[in-house]
DNA sequence: CGCAGTATTGAAATTTCTCAAGCCGAGTGG
DNA sequence: CCACTCGGCTTGAGAAATTTCAATACTGCG
């Protein structure tokens, strides 16, 4: 987490970019060197700090280089719910390009780094590359997937089992952008974010984890998750990461667009 | 409802397909004619009868024509979550394009007719015909939209407002499709069912609908729901209709990538 | 060192769920 | 035509879960 020159930076920025759409598609070589002519502002947003307001009609998306970023809605009242988090690679408002006025805000969750890409580029890459198009579609589907387990693990699933599944996609998309070490990630949410987000009360957000703990399936402190018992959180929470969409096999078309010549 | 010959039943297809592609995009005279060209079996579809089941690798997509579908998942202990409601034009497993294995289940809530369209088919067109792709991903984007508000609705609402907020979304959906007599419409799910839905008890359910009803709000009997006093309703629930995305203009693109030309 | 935000814990208040019984309307079959 | 049954709705009451309130400890940052 070192600082890195604006240099390496972008450097970054292309490759989690190109890396993300290749896990979505596959992409030809002029692809990649189009995703790579994206020209984006870099940003460094302070914990807490929002990027995106709900009602904002950005001309941006937002690509996430470094730290975690959240979604959430208000409601009149002022009560906060978080929707997704989300890691380093992710495009969290990348709908923006179709639905003009958010329907939710985006936040930092620590201090993160953010590259923001133009509408206007962005729009003429899906215009012009079907292959990018179709991996940028693919990506808001996969996150409309993760909305849907997030409904189910609210409504349906009990305290400790939904922090237990928080807990397991967590470490199981770390592991996936490479951010996990060994079965430690980051997570810095407050109990109180985590109740936000979970549909639960601070205080239960407490006494869940402190089960979680006293079982021996999780430790969570200073923003970092360590798993000490995979098989038995996964068992406690019904974990089955096939709603994430990760591709089983290597680096072969997942979609019916691949390459149409050699 | 009265019965509709083979004939008018495709006619209706298509006419819903163009109508609903229209809505999210501009197209131009040969994406319409495009669509009206797909090949679609039709099928009849009895109450609580699945269509397709969490982990298909469906070839074809859903398009409902008449009738009511969800979509639920099922936790390993048989509890199941429902995640949306879709009305004729809606696509419901649209995603399953791009995502080969379904994450979850879709079935009819009453007698259902929808139309079973080949991956082949929507594969090319979408990658023939940008403004349709455009137009079928932001469908996939507003049905994402509508899984944010309900992670909202289930997390940070009370049960009544939950049901009132469920209920401002009936009512402003089928209006907009054409489908609502006056303050009424089709919500033919039982107080259990509601319940999967909301994540709440079915006696829960009966308790919050009971307060509805006593306030004057609203009345739900026999599969419909009938509107009282929608201000009381839309104030109760903290409807903002913003996120389901509808134009409020006519027919302006409301996408970048309108017609080309004239 | 001390402040401010966060975590922990206990206990009361409230909500929500479960259990249980009765009701109602639709469909069935005598 | 009526009794019967079944599924769904309604209602009450006790049990359980959850939230709120409140007081205390911990931690990181200034």
């Amino acid at each position: 987490m070192a600082e890195e020159s604006d240099f390496e930076l972008r450097k970054r920025v292309s490759d989690l970019l190109v890396a993300r759409a290749a896990e979505h598609g596959t992409l030809l070589e002029t692809d990649e060197v189009a995703l790579r002519s994206v020209r984006s502002r870099l940003r460094t947003v302070a914990p807490n700090e929002d990027i995106v307001h709900e009602g904002d009609r950005p001309d941006t998306a937002v690509l996430l280089v470094n730290g975690m970023l959240a979604r959430y809605q208000t409601l009149p009242g002022g009560e906060r719910q978080y929707l997704s988090l989300h890691l380093p690679g992710d495009m969290p408002d990348l709908q923006s390009l179709f639905l003009d006025v958010m329907d939710h805000a985006l936040c930092a969750l620590d201090r993160a780094e953010v590259a923001l890409m133009p509408h206007t580029q962005l729009s003429k890459l899906v215009l012009e590359r079907p292959a990018i198009a179709f991996a940028f579609w693919r990506m808001t589907l996969v996150d409309a997937a993760i909305f849907r387990q997030a409904i189910t693990n609210n409504g349906a699933r009990s305290h400790s089992a939904r922090l237990a599944h928080l807990f397991c996609e967590q470490l199981f998309r770390s592991k996936e952008a490479g951010l996990a070490e060994g079965r430690t990630c980051s997570l810095p949410l407050t109990q109180n974010q985590l109740g936000q987000l979970l549909g639960m009360s601070q205080i239960s957000v407490n006494r869940a984890l402190h089960k979680l703990r006293e079982q021996g399936l999780v430790e969570l402190r200073f923003g970092r998750l360590t798993v000490i018992d995979w098989a038995a959180l996964v068992a406690h929470a019904g974990f089955d990461p096939a709603y994430l969409h990760v591709a089983k096999q290597g680096v072969l078309p997942r979609t019916p667009f691949g390459k149409r010549h050699g």
